[in-house]
DNA sequence: TGTTAAATAGTAATTATTCTTAAATAGGAA
DNA sequence: TTCCTATTTAAGAATAATTACTATTTAACA
């Protein structure tokens, strides 16, 4: 599941944008990564190769990936951007302590229903799921014990639930 | 299902919360409102009744109120915090052009399950479902006809889609 | 009524992101 | 291959939301 060089300039090419180094090194390593890293994140990981780059370029590629279409935006809180070049559909787990983005594959979550109760002139587009909680090392950390009570979530091997119609 | 000042000089003091007028006005406006205000909004709306009161003092009422639990921080994109005083659980539909908030009290998404395939570490304390789109006034101007297709979403009418448990 | 910790208001500072503009360059045309 | 031009990059300035600092005021309680 490695991507080439010569895949990532077809994308790019696909999408009508010319394949620099910079923007290249930029998609690659947003590709490579699975912790959905912020624009000074990624900044900080190709400035080596490019010393003169300014985060800046790194804002404007962004930008011009995800108009694009090649890559997603995820939103938690709202103090940082963070960016996914992941864009098989799916959702995302969320550490309210240290701010970890953790992907949830389940093809479950990807069925649901039209929610009742909404204006009828609106058009949804999309949706996602954003789970909240403590990731293993945070939990370890402030010694707290899982409390399932307090997720409102019920135990995975409740039957039937979460699913859509499995037509 | 409205609310008088003594409930809500109530609520503040079951939180160790001095009752200011300014501090009343705020929470009094964002308890009216359904529309998932930001900071700036309520400003505008509590500032006639206080030519005094700084922007500030509203962040700082807000973060008060959210870190006691009697209200929430719904965020959208990375821009700006909107504020809710709507405890019941319930989730959000967003215009993605007007960054118009509606809420979505359907009870079936409250009741979805564990997700598969997560760190085992990990505990989830609760999960919010965002779902985009254009809203009616948004989807007129834009002169945009609906397509369910783009949205993922199977229509309401599926059966058994949605649904956790009936426990 | 006096005391005190909490709240307010005014201002300054910070942080993430966008804007502006000039120089560099990828990719197509000649 | 060389030239042309729109796109991209880089540097710095500007903006917008939020937070920090601090002196003053005040709600709550003794
Ligand atoms: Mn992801
Ligand atoms: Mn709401
Ligand atoms: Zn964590
Ligand atoms: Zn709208």
């Amino acid at each position: 599941m490695d991507i080439s060089f010569n895949d990532i300039k077809q994308k790019f090419q696909g999408c009508g944008l010319k394949t620099t180094p910079q923007r290249t090194a930029i998609y690659d390593a947003l590709l490579r990564s699975t912790a959905h890293p912020t624009a000074e994140d990624l900044f900080d990981q190709v400035a080596p190769q490019f010393p003169m780059m300014s985060l800046n370029t790194v804002y404007y590629t962004l930008g011009v990936l995800r108009t694009s279409g090649l890559i997603h935006e995820v939103n938690i809180g709202h103090t940082r951007a963070r960016f996914d070049a992941n864009l098989s559909p799916h959702h995302h787990l969320i550490c309210v302590e240290c701010q970890a983005i953790v992907d949830v594959m389940d093809p479950r979550l990807n069925r649901l229903t039209s929610p009742a109760g909404i204006p009828k002139d609106f058009e949804i587009t999309s949706y996602q799921v954003a789970f909240r909680g403590f990731c293993g090392s945070c939990r370890r950390h402030a010694g707290r014990s899982i409390n399932h009570s307090s997720s409102g979530l019920h135990p995975t091997t409740v039957k039937g639930g979460l699913h859509g119609k499995s037509s």
